[in-house]
RNA sequence: GACCCCAUAGCUCAGCAGGAUAGAGCAACAGCCUUCUAAGCUGUGGGUCGCAGGUUCGAAUCCUGCUGGGGUCGCCA
């Protein structure tokens, strides 16, 4: 239950209500009316723009208009008091039994407190991580993944039908170099000396073993062969390779792709392919041409080839100039590619689309919304999420990356170090579009500083709790079933009442976090509820009236073990939506 | 030259589809501390929300222009 949509409807009845009785008029614009967690709690439990929304369109003055509404939710039976307060909010205190029956129904609910119901919707396509398979993930795409990865899960629990789907780049120049570069490794395996890696070949080890599994299938067989015979077969055999690699690397922080789509998959067949069709569609629209590209400016421009190009009229949906869709060796360009990869996602239903991109790509966005717009004639949304760079530090000092490729940190390195957990966590507790540090020292830190330890260690602290009350009371019944039956009347401190309030906000963050399509706020509100918590356990200490636990008051134990289940389920709850564990105890 | 992102307390960052007196952690300062299980706890001080306009009953939030930082800029992906 979402209290704060329950308001809202409500408020909504209430003005057709007034509407009818032609005190307001009708078909007011309701859709600006909110009704949200009041900034000061000492304004009561709900409050809401109503009045001051709809004043201009009522032809009344806010504080007029919120006397009418007023005295209707002063009926309502959930509400204790109804008041009018500055500019013409409406604050709304609620009877207690409202927190209570949240709090029930989180305990009832478990785990599925929040979730949403199933949407009618369409389908969503959420795109991440996407990295060529060309050698391990290094950090800025564990980023990416994370992020993508949560998105998809916090969608879902919204009640979204999501895919998660990784986009294989394997179909360009760099898939070549892959592959004369795991040739050389298969000479290498075969027992000769290669010396050093030639420039513009990948020198990573992890291309060892693609040569070694090259020599045992295939024996010395390739290797007097010309180029153009192993190279598609070497090609295939490396990017097998690259690609197990990085699903190990993402199954290690928890992400796994329901679909991996193939780039040259696109290319292939006659008429060049699904890119071929796509490019047919918009020519029929008018919406291709040959033409010429002025060179771009403040750049060196000395490779600069003027030339006749086949162009994508991206600038008639927004675009600042038209993208070329042929390169000069005649095949298609990766935009080209790209165009048919969203045609195909728009025609296998996701209406809606998520990609999630490294900031770098972000002069790239227009172009591919205007592409969307028109391959789909603006049937098909896409959302663009960029992540920004990572910063990898320790104890405050930026580590050093080597210059020399291949001896990067990868992504692997930093969760064999720190754990899934931290790297998830961490990699959330900021905006995506904001440069993020990550400090390698600072996340395995037990200490307050470090959010990560703080989240958990509230939920181990529920667990820890519930230990101490099976043995403080033997036989008392704690299962989830008595627990929302406890009198939770008898929960009347302040501090508890703020911890039910954050409790009853989660349903609302949830569903807010989803349609903004920002995860991070999972992770702040998990920070923040774990803050309150904490709060309310080391009030215990100085007022033991207040511990959870009290063995000679078994019904006031009984309720506030509720609360304490309640404040469990949602931190498990919100810990799984963003992929971080919830330990029972933290030794 | 153009486009995208960022700018909020000394530092690192939140700020919830414009809403009331802008929040948290760290740091600083003051007090408390043999604990239901562990991170010690509680409190105080500290901000022209980069600058200038605009829209609005109401702007950190939306729009325009500027300043500063980062990113990108045909035939790479």
């Amino acid at each position: 239950m979402n209290i704060f949509d329950v308001f809202t409807a409500r408020i909504a009845t209430i003005l057709q209500s007034l509407a009818s009785r032609g005190v307001v008029p009708a078909g007011l614009d309701l859709s600006r009316v909110v009704v949200e967690p009041p900034r000061d709690a000492s304004h009561g439990d709900l409050a809401t723009n109503a009045a001051m929304a709809l004043a201009r369109d009522a032809k009344m003055n806010p504080r007029q208009l919120a006397e009418l509404i007023v005295p209707e939710l002063a009926k309502d039976s959930e509400v204790a008091s109804v008041s009018v307060a500055g500019p013409g909010f409406i604050n709304l205190a609620l009877k207690p039994s409202v927190f209570e029956s949240v709090l029930r129904e989180a305990v009832r609910a478990g785990a599925d407190f929040g979730k949403g119901a199933p949407q009618a919707l369409p389908k969503v396509n959420v795109e991440y991580v996407s990295a060529n398979p060309t050698g391990p993930m290094h950090v800025g795409h564990g980023r990416g993944a994370v992020f993508g990865d949560a998105l998809a899960n916090l969608l879902a629990f919204a009640g979204r039908d999501v895919t998660r789907e990784y986009y294989i780049n394997d179909a360009g120049a760099q898939v070549d170099v892959l592959a004369r570069s795991a040739f050389l490794r298969y000479r290498e395996a075969l027992g000769e000396d290669i010396g050093p890696i030639p420039e513009g070949l990948y020198p990573g080890d992890y291309l060892v073993s693609v040569g070694q599994a090259l020599a045992a299938g295939h024996g010395a067989a390739l290797r007097h062969q010309p180029e153009a015979d192993w190279l598609p077969l070497v090609r295939n055999v490396a990017i097998d390779g690259m690609m197990a690699m990085i699903r190990e690397d993402l199954a290690a922080l928890g992400v796994v792709h329901k679909v991996f789509f193939s780039e040259r998959s696109l290319q292939g067949g006659g008429n060049g392919g699904a890119v071929g069709e796509a490019i047919e569609g918009l020519k029929a629209r008018g919406l291709i041409y040959e033409g010429r590209l002025p060179p771009p400016k403040g750049q060196k421009d000395e490779d600069w080839e003027d030339r006749v190009q086949t162009l994508f009229r991206s600038t008639e949906f927004g675009d600042d100039v038209d993208r070329p869709l042929m390169k000069s060796d005649g095949g298609y360009t990766y935009f080209a590619s790209d165009i048919a990869y969203h045609k195909s996602k728009f025609d296998r239903g996701f209406a809606e689309m998520i990609d999630i991109w490294g900031a770098d790509h972000g002069g790239y966005v227009k172009r591919m919304q205007a592409a969307v717009k028109a391959v789909t004639g603006g049937k098909g949304a896409l959302d663009i999420k960029l992540v920004q760079l990572v910063k990898l530090m320790r104890d405050g000092e930026p580590v050093k990356m080597s210059k020399r490729s291949g001896d990067f940190v990868t992504l692997r390195e930093v969760i064999d170090e720190v754990g899934r957990d931290a790297v998830r966590f961490m990699m959330l507790f900021r905006k995506n579009d904001a440069t993020l540090e990550f400090d390698l020292a600072k996340v395995v830190e037990q200490s307050k500083d470090n959010p990560v330890f703080y989240v958990q260690y509230a939920h181990a602290r529920c667990a820890s709790i519930f230990r101490q009350a099976a043995e403080a009371m033997p036989g008392a019944d704690v299962s989830a079933r008595a627990l929302a039956e406890a009198d939770l009347t008898l929960l009347t401190d302040d501090s508890e009442a703020a911890l039910i309030r954050l409790l009853a906000q989660y349903p609302r963050l949830i569903e807010q976090a989803a349609s903004a399509h920002e995860p991070h706020r999972v992770a702040f509100y998990l920070y923040d509820l774990a803050q309150s918590f904490h709060s309310l356990w080391n009030k215990g200490r100085d007022e033991p009236q207040l511990r959870f636990v009290n063995h000679n008051q078994p019904e006031l134990t009984q309720a506030r073990l509720s609360l304490v289940q309640a404040v469990r389920c949602v931190l498990a709850s919100g810990l799984g939506v963003i992929g971080v564990s919830s330990p029972a105890e933290m030794r």
